[in-house]
DNA sequence: TTCTATATTATAATTATTCTAAACTGTTGA
DNA sequence: TCAACAGTTTAGAATAATTATAATATAGAA
């Protein structure tokens, strides 16, 4: 309950009404130890064996995408089948196990900075996202 | 006709009998100077509107596959509401201009090697790509 | 030419996502 | 405390991209 006040919170200074579907979804995304990977489904999914609540797609999907523009989510490119969202916010980058269709958090570091040279004209880069597929090293991919 | 006999040869050579439709999407595809940036719609529209064909759009699906599949186009993961594809299939990275839904081929050149110093243990890194979103720098982006 | 595996096609099915319009709920302020 | 209203939620319909189906057509081998 503590953790909820703080949803609350959260919420409100974001100009979003705390209800009580947000504050279950704030719990299903935020209250973990671990960065969450998650499809819109994935969440629904969680929100229902994990918080045994029952929230209608549509909010779902509208809340994901109101949390993605607060900033408290990052949307994730993968293979246009379906969308990724991510809990951890900050600058870093993705592998993509395609043998799971699983997102594994490449963190800065394991990189070495990014520079683009030339940049399109008159346009401001909103984002550089690296995006690192692998796969077991014996079998074929696709 | 000089360059159909190539696609023809291209075709066969890689297993894929040379039918009327595919020869006619290779020449949508191949027969340019700059590399295409393209959905499965753009292609079909093109099909049907520079080439005067019609070709069933399951076909255009199976061929692009059949294409990506052999090395001879590459997908590109972007806003996961549609796929694009690339007939560049060099290494290299793309701007996605938000503004205007366009992608923008990033050569190597513009940015620095990307080296990844941790990979996932038992895995091969079968891709490494560059998303960098962009848009207009005066206005708000969603 | 005939045969057969492969391709093509129209159409139906599927899946992710968005839209709609009605019902519901937080919040404000009397 | 409560009325009023804007903001939310909801079920279900609508949309859009993609894949599956199963009948028909065709390329290439014999």
């Amino acid at each position: 309950m503590n953790t909820n006040t703080n949803f609350i919170e959260k919420l409100r200074s974001s100009g979003l009404r705390p209800t009580k579907q947000r504050i279950k979804i704030c719990e299903a995304l935020f209250d973990r130890n671990e960065t969450f990977h998650f499809t819109i489904n994935d969440l629904a999914k969680t929100i229902e064996e994990k918080l045994n609540e029952k929230i209608s797609l549509a909010t779902v999907y509208n809340t994901v995408h109101a949390f993605k523009k607060k900033g408290y989510l990052k949307e994730i490119s993968i293979n246009s089948d379906k969308s990724y969202f991510d809990t951890n916010t900050s600058v870093h980058h993705h592998f993509f196990d395609e043998d799971t269709n699983e997102l594994i958090d490449c963190n800065q570091e394991n990189i070495d900075s990014i520079n683009i040279k030339n940049n399109i004209t008159g346009k401001k880069i909103n984002s550089v996202e690296v995006l690192i597929k692998v796969a077991s090293d014996y079998q074929n991919q696709k």
